[in-house]
This record gives C-alpha cells, sequence and structure tokens, in this order.
DNA sequence: TTCTTTTTTTATAATCTTTATAATTAGTTT
DNA sequence: AAACTAATTATAAAGATTATAAAAAAAGAA
C-alpha cells in the first residue's frame, strides 16, 4: 500500500470517517491510476472487484473525500466531471481533441487572488485554472 | 439598440448566420442583462416575447454564437452551464454562498500559459481561470 | 456475545440538463 | 410564385447525478 494511500485513509479516519472495503478501493483507484477519471470510469474500474457496487456509492463516497479535501471535481463542458486526487499544488492542462489531462506545476497565482479581492471586495478563498491546447501526440497525428 | 448588439449583429451577418427574431432576443438578453445566465434562464426570460419558443432554441443559438466567437460557456459543478457575453477580456470571480458571479480585469497569464507549453509540450491555445469566495453582501449577512 | 443503533451500501426511480429527430415554418434565391 | 435552404418547434431520448427506501454492515452498549 502506498504512504499516500496511507495518509488518505489517516485523514479520514481522523474525521470520524469510516473506511469500508468500498472507500478504499475508490480511494486507491484515485491514487494509483495517476489519471483523471470520471465516476464512471471509477465505477467500471472497480466492477471486477465489487460486482456489487452501486453507481450511488461511487458518487456518494467521492462527495465524502471532498468534504474531507481529498479529492477536487473538476467540470469542463462536456459531459461529466473528473475527479483529482489532491496532492501538490499543480493545474492541469487539457487536449483539445483527445480530452487528455496532464498536470503541470506553477506557482500559485497569489497575486490574481490580491487583485480580484481588492477590485471586488470578495473575501477570497481559492481559484482555478485550466490550460487548453493540442497534446504533442494530436500534433503529430496531423501531420 | 445598445453599439454593442450592432456589432454582435454585424458579426454575425458576416459569419453567414441568419439574424432571426429569436437570435436576437437572446443576444440582446445576453449583452443587457449584464449577468451570465443559464440557457433555462434565458428561455424563461424571453417567455413572454415568444410564448412559441423552444428550449431547444435557445441551446442552438447559444451554440451558434460559441463558434462564432460571441459567447463563452462557463460550467462549474453544480447543474447547468453559465453563458457570457464576450467583452474585452476579463476574468470571472464567484461567491461560494449565494452564486453570484462578478466580472474582474486582469492582464492575459501569459506567462503560465508558456510555462506549460514549454513543461508539457502542448500547443497552447487558451486558457480558463476563475477566482472564488464571499461576496460583500454574504460576508455582511454573516456578522 | 448479543442486542440496539447508526452508518453505509444497494437497487431503483426520479430529476435535470442537454442533444437528437422529424415535421413545420420562415426566409432566400431564382 | 416556385424551389431550396435554414431555423424553429415539439417531442423524445440520452446521459449524469441525486433521492429514496430497504438491506447489509459496522460500532457501541449491556
Amino acid at each position: 500500500m502506498s504512504s499516500e494511500l496511507n495518509e488518505a485513509v489517516d485523514k479520514l479516519k481522523s474525521s470520524g470517517v469510516r473506511i469500508t472495503p468500498q472507500r478504499h478501493a475508490i480511494l486507491e483507484y484515485l491514487i494509483e491510476s495517476m489519471s483523471h477519471p470520471t465516476a464512471d470510469e471509477i465505477y467500471k474500474a472497480l466492477e471486477g472487484k465489487f460486482p456489487n457496487m452501486s453507481v450511488a456509492t461511487v458518487y456518494n463516497n467521492l462527495r465524502v473525500f471532498k468534504e474531507v479535501g481529498l479529492v477536487n471535481e473538476m467540470t469542463y463542458g462536456d459531459s461529466s466531471s473528473r475527479f483529482d486526487y489532491v496532492t501538490t499544488d499543480h493545474y492541469h492542462i487539457i487536449c483539445e481533441k483527445c480530452g487528455d489531462i496532464k498536470d503541470f506545476h506553477y506557482p500559485g497565482l497569489d497575486e490574481v487572488e490580491s487583485v480580484a479581492e481588492y477590485v471586488t471586495g470578495f473575501k477570497v478563498g481559492k481559484h482555478r485554472m485550466e490550460v487548453y491546447g493540442i497534446c504533442p501526440k494530436c500534433q503529430d497525428a496531423s501531420d
């Protein structure tokens, strides 16, 4: 079991959340797969291990993880949300052709937050940013 | 009729898009309301003028406007997309309590785009950013 | 352990947003 | 006006997510 998974489980326990087999498996998948799956992808990926698991369980637990701060929900124009296991600060870059999502690191946009706060009078909590473009694979494909 | 609406109509005409009464009304609402309405809000707002208009018409035309570049679709975790009439470059700040969305100006994040491009090998096209916080009204309300 | 209580999961139905389809209507072109 | 094209309407369908109630599992108390 990866140390990240251990930490996540500890964080859940200390928040008073029970670790059920389903929860463990969903968390594990989120961490190990290193991807940004939809709820349905998670559901399908765990079908083998839990043939009787309900989609509702996936959604319910993703919500629980979100509330604890372990998971981030990301929404794009198309269809379904994607879920991202929260690690160190990073942003996402998304391919407009194939939909692939990659992480990239960049210092937090603190200045934007303070300007926004000053200009609008809002009390700023967080921000969201993504970059869109064409991934290397799709660039090659169109040659 | 506002000059912005005129410009928008011209842009549509020169893109070969017919100006139907419904299209005109949807555009007008987007520009004059100064808000970030959902498709359904637009539909309801125009019920008086067009009692027989179909929701599909709203969606269809929002897509047309998007393709021409007049309108931006914004998706958040909750329910439905919001549509923003594209004016000068601006970002959005969103109240986490009441959902209110305000514009604020900030220079485009060109550096983030180039870093992302360099690090990931993507060919970058655009980015998206929003700031989240609590609006002045909701701050007062919780005193 | 056994009983009781609470939480979680399952199965299913319902809701809501968005898209697809086919028929009708409106607008353009000749 | 006739023919053609595009837009709108009405409706159904699809897809994602949430709600509900019953069953199962886990935790706590006696």
